[in-house]
DNA sequence: CGGCCCCGCGTTTTT
DNA sequence: CGCGGGGCCG
C-alpha cells in the first residue's frame, strides 16, 4: 500500500501517532518534538481516510494555535478543513452554549463578562452584604470563585461540601459561599457568563440536557485536545462526556510543560489518562528537533528531579552545541548590562537578526531593567505582554455600549456607561436605580422604568429621570440601527452617538490620540469580521440570510486576545523579544537568556512555600527548551524590590543542571569548590587549595578596593560597571557560587549608630540602625529631608561630613 | 460631580 | 517604585 504524502518526513514514532487515530490515544510530546505537525497530520490523515471534517472536534487553548493548525491542515487536505470544529475551548463551547442556552435558563443574547466586570460585581456584592473588603479581598474572592467553577462546584454543591466550607473558615472568609451564590445568581440575572462559566455551564448543559449531549456525542465522532496537560477539571469532564459514545479521544501534551496550575490546570489529567481510558494507546514523541544536545540534556537533568512525571526520554540528534553559561552579577542593573552586552556581542559576531534572541523572566517587572539596558545600547526590542485590548478604558467603554445594546440585562455594562460620557447621572442616581433593581429583583435596565413611575418625584428627580430616559432611548435607537445597517457602519454609529468619539476628539492629548486609534482598530475588526462572514456565505459554508451580527462579533472579540498580531513588525532586522517564561511556551529562539535565576524569584517564594516547586521546575524546563542553539542564564546577588535593595541567592535550579552542560571557566582547583553543588552540603569547604571563601574575598577585594584606591579614600564607593571589568574577570563571573553567601565574615562597618552622613541624593542623615549582613551592612538612615530609608553600605555612596 | 491626592499593595495569566 | 482605588474637597 502506498503511504500517503502526509507521512513524508515523519519519523516512525510520529507516523504511529498519526496512523493510530481509532480509539483513545495519549500522545506524549516532548518539547520541540513536532507535536503540532503530528496533530495536524493526524487530522489530515483522518480526513483522507474518509472521516467527515464535521465529525472532528479539535480543542486548543489559544486562538493562535487553532488558526495555525487549521492553516496546516488546509495545506494538506484543502478547503474541507473549514468544516472541522476547531477552536479554543472557550470559543467552541461559547458557540455550543449560544445554540442551547435556553435549556439552562440563560437568555440567548447572553454576554461575556471580562475579569474587570467580575471584580466590579464582586465589589458590589460585598458592599451589599456589608462584608469588609480588607478581609474579603475581591481578587481572592474572584480566584476562589474561579477555582470552584473550574472544579465544577456550583454554589449548591459548594454549600454542601464541608471541606471547602471549613477551608473558608480557616481563611477567615466564612461568608464566601454566600458571596459565590449571590455572584452566580446576579450573573444569571444579568444574562452574563464569565470565562469560567463557559466551561461550567457547558457541563451543566451536557448534564441536564441528555438530548443535547447525545446530539454532540454523535456529531463529534473524533475529539482531539491540544496541550492536555493544561486542562482543568471542567474541561476534563467535558472531554469525557463528549467522547463517551465513540471513545475516539486523542490528547496531546507534555506533562513536563504543565505550568498553569494556578489557573486550575490539573497535571493529573495527563498523568492518569491511561487509567481514565484503559484501552488507550500511548505514543511518545521523544526526539527534539529544536535544540542542541546540550540544551536537551541539560533540561532533562533538571526535570528528572520531579517525581510526578510520565516516563519519557527526550533526546536531540543535533550538534552538542555550546555549553550553557551562567552570568553572575552584583545587582539587577548589572545583570541587565551583562546580558545585553552578551546578547549584542552574540548578534554582532553571528550576523543574526535581533529577533533571534529572547530574554525570558519570571515576573513582568523584571523587564524594566532589561529595557533600560537595551535602550541604553540602542538595541531594538519588543515586549510581549499578555494584555488584552479590553484592558484599555476606551475599548471597555465602547464594548460596554455594544454589550448593553446586545443584552440590556448586562448591569456591569449599564453601570459603566450610564454616565459615560457624562450626562448628569451621578452616583446617587445610579445607586437609586440599583436599589430599585435589587428591590424588584430585576436588572438595572428594567429598574429604570420604576424610576419614572415613582409617585413622589421632586423637580430634581424628574430632571434626572428624564436624563436616564434619554440614555435608555439612545440605547434603544442604537439597538434598532444595527438591524438597518452593516456591522461596521453600526459600530461607527455607536461610537459617534454614544459620544465616546467626541470625548476623545475634544481632548488634544497623545493618550486621546492613542485611544482613538484603538477605537478605530476595534471598528476595523468589525469590517474584517464582516468580510470573513461574507466570504463564508459566498463559499456556501453559511446561509445567505445569516449575516454577520453584532452579537457574533462581540462574542468573538471577548474571546480574543491580541497576542498573535503582536508578532512581527516591519523591521527587517527584527527586535529582541522580552517576555515572561509563561508567555514563551510554544515559542523558540536561537539565543535564549533566562534572567533572574534567584531563590524567591525563580523559583518564586510563593511556589516554594506552597509546595509548588515541581511546577516551578517545569517552568524552568519550559524556559530552557525554548533555546535552539544557545541558552544563557543569569542572576544578580542584589535586586531592587519595591524600592529597596534585597539580597538574593542563586536559584536552586542552577545547581540542578548537570555540570557537564555548564561552561565552567575556572581552573580545576577552584572548580572543586566553585561548582554548583549537587550532593555536598552547602558551605562546606575543602581542606587545602583555595577555598570558596578565599575566592569570594578576592572578588570583593578586586571589585571594591580597586576602585577605592583610585579615588580619595572615603569619598565614594562606586560599583564597578561590567564594562570596566577586564575580560578575564568577566569570565570569572560566569560561574555559580551558591555555596558562598551565608558564610562570609564581614568586616566591621565603617559607621556606627548615630553617625551623621551625607548621601548624594538624600542629603544629610543620621544612622539609626546597622544590621550585619552576609557581605555588607544594612544601614537604616534617617534623612533630614527624605525620611528614613534602608540602604546598603556598599552601594550607598555615603560621605562622612 | 469630577478631580486630585494619598494610601496600600505588589507571581505567573492561553480564555 | 508605580499603579489603582477610595476618600475627600472644591
Amino acid at each position: 500500500m502506498v503511504e500517503s504524502k502526509i507521512f513524508e518526513g515523519l519519523n516512525p514514532a510520529q507516523r504511529d501517532a498519526v496512523r493510530g487515530y481509532q480509539g483513545a490515544s495519549l500522545i506524549i510530546a516532548g518539547a520541540g518534538s513536532g507535536k503540532t505537525r503530528v496533530l495536524t497530520s493526524r487530522i489530515a490523515y483522518m480526513i483522507e481516510q474518509g472521516v467527515e471534517p464535521q465529525q472532528i472536534l479539535a480543542l486548543t487553548f489559544t486562538n493562535k494555535a487553532a488558526a495555525q493548525m487549521r492553516e496546516r491542515i488546509t495545506a494538506m487536505v484543502g478547503e474541507r478543513s473549514r468544516f472541522i470544529r476547531m477552536g479554543t475551548f472557550h470559543s467552541v463551547f461559547a458557540r455550543i452554549l449560544r445554540e442551547n442556552v435556553d435549556r439552562i435558563g440563560y437568555p440567548q443574547s447572553f454576554t461575556i463578562y471580562e475579569p474587570s466586570d467580575c471584580r466590579n460585581l464582586i465589589r458590589q456584592l460585598l458592599k451589599e452584604a456589608s462584608l469588609d473588603e480588607d478581609k474579603y479581598k475581591p481578587a481572592m474572592i474572584l480566584s476562589r470563585i474561579s477555582q470552584a467553577k473550574n472544579n465544577l462546584l456550583t454554589p449548591a454543591s459548594y454549600l454542601a461540601n464541608d471541606s471547602v466550607l471549613a477551608e473558608d473558615r480557616r481563611m477567615q472568609i466564612p461568608q464566601f459561599a454566600h458571596v459565590y451564590d449571590a455572584y452566580c445568581k446576579r450573573c444569571k440575572q444579568n444574562g452574563a457568563m464569565d470565562f469560567d462559566d463557559l466551561l461550567l455551564q457547558t457541563n451543566i448543559l451536557l448534564r441536564d440536557a441528555p438530548d443535547v449531549l447525545a446530539r454532540y456525542q454523535e456529531q463529534f465522532k473524533y475529539v482531539l485536545v491540544d496541550e492536555y496537560q493544561d486542562t482543568n477539571y471542567a474541561q476534563y469532564v467535558i472531554i469525557r462526556r463528549l467522547s463517551a459514545l465513540h471513545g475516539n479521544v486523542c490528547v496531546v501534551g507534555d506533562d513536563a510543560q504543565s505550568i498553569y496550575s494556578f489557573r486550575g490546570a490539573k497535571i493529573e489529567n495527563i498523568l492518569t489518562f491511561r487509567k481514565d481510558y484503559p484501552k488507550a494507546k500511548t505514543f511518545k514523541l521523544e526526539q527534539n528537533y529544536r535544540s542542541t544536545r546540550t540544551i536537551v540534556d541539560a533540561a532533562n537533568s533538571v526535570i528528572a528531579r520531579n517525581t510526578r512525571r510520565l516516563e519519557k526520554e527526550c533526546f536531540s540528534e543535533g550538534d552538542a552545541g555550546e555549553k550553557i553559561r551562567i552570568l553572575r552579577a552584583y545587582t539587577d542593573r548589572e545583570e541587565a548590562e551583562m546580558v545585553v552586552k552578551d546578547l549584542r556581542d552574540r548578534i554582532r559576531t553571528s550576523g543574526d537578526a535581533w529577533n533571534e534572541a529572547a530574554i525570558l523572566y519570571r515576573t513582568n517587572h523584571q523587564s524594566l531593567v532589561m529595557e533600560d539596558a537595551l535602550r541604553h545600547k540602542g538595541i531594538p526590542y519588543r515586549i510581549y505582554k499578555g494584555s488584552s485590548f479590553y484592558d484599555h478604558k476606551e475599548i471597555k467603554d465602547l464594548l460596554a455600549y455594544i454589550r448593553l445594546i446586545v443584552n440590556p440585562l448586562d448591569d456591569e455594562a449599564f453601570r459603566r456607561i450610564v454616565n459615560y460620557p457624562a450626562r448628569g447621572i451621578g452616583d446617587t442616581s445610579v445607586e437609586r436605580i440599583d436599589g430599585l433593581a435589587r428591590e424588584r429583583g430585576v436588572s438595572m435596565w428594567e429598574a429604570v422604568d420604576g424610576l419614572v413611575e415613582e409617585r413622589v418625584v421632586s423637580a430634581v428627580q424628574k430632571a434626572i429621570a428624564r436624563k436616564v430616559m434619554d440614555f435608555v432611548r439612545l440605547i434603544r435607537e442604537l439597538s434598532q440601527l444595527r438591524t438597518e445597517m452593516g456591522l461596521y457602519e453600526a459600530g461607527h454609529e455607536i461610537a459617534i452617538r454614544s459620544g465616546i468619539l467626541d470625548a476623545y476628539k475634544k481632548e488634544n492629548t497623545p493618550e486621546a490620540a492613542s485611544a482613538l486609534e484603538n477605537i478605530e482598530e476595534l471598528l476595523n475588526s468589525m469590517q474584517l469580521f464582516n468580510e470573513q462572514v461574507e466570504a463564508q456565505i459566498r463559499n456556501g459554508e453559511r446561509d445567505g440570510s445569516d449575516r454577520a451580527t453584532l452579537e457574533e462579533w462581540l462574542q468573538t472579540v471577548m474571546l480574543t486576545t491580541d497576542q498573535d498580531k503582536a508578532d512581527e513588525e516591519a523591521d527587517p532586522n527584527g527586535k529582541v523579544t522580552l517576555m515572561t517564561v509563561h508567555s514563551a511556551k510554544g515559542l523558540e529562539y536561537k539565543y535564549v537568556y533566562i534572567v533572574g535565576l534567584e531563590e524567591n524569584l525563580f523559583p518564586s517564594q510563593r511556589a516554594v512555600e506552597t509546595g509548588g516547586i515541581e511546577e516551578e521546575r517545569r517552568l524552568f524546563y519550559v524556559a530552557l527548551t525554548r533555546a535552539k542553539s544557545v541558552a544563557t542564564l543569569s542572576y544578580a546577588e542584589t535586586r531592587f524590590k519595591w524600592g529597596s535593595m534585597e539580597f538574593s541567592r542563586p536559584s536552586c535550579f542552577l545547581r540542578e543542571i548537570d555540570t557537564r552542560h555548564l561552561d565552567i571557566t575556572l581552573s580545576s582547583e577552584e572548580d572543586e569548590d566553585m561548582l554548583p553543588k549537587q550532593t555536598r552540603d552547602r558551605g562546606a569547604s575543602k581542606p587545602g587549595g583555595a577555598t570558596a571563601l578565599d575566592e569570594l574575598r578576592r572578588r570583593f577585594d578586586y571589585r571594591f578596593k580597586q576602585k577605592a584606591n583610585e579615588e580619595p579614600l572615603g569619598k565614594s564607593r562606586t560599583l564597578v560597571t561590567p564594562s570596566s571589568i577586564s575580560p578575564t574577570r568577566q569570565k570569572l563571573t560566569a560561574i555559580v557560587s551558591p555555596v558562598l553567601q551565608s558564610h562570609t565574615p564581614v568586616a566591621e562597618s565603617d559607621y556606627k549608630e548615630g553617625d551623621v552622613v551625607t548621601h548624594m541624593k538624600f542629603g544629610r542623615g543620621t544612622i539609626r540602625n546597622i544590621e550585619k549582613l552576609a557581605a555588607d551592612h544594612k544601614l537604616t538612615i534617617e534623612f533630614d529631608d527624605y525620611g528614613t530609608k534602608t540602604l546598603l553600605e556598599k552601594f550607598a555612596k555615603l560621605v562622612k561630613p
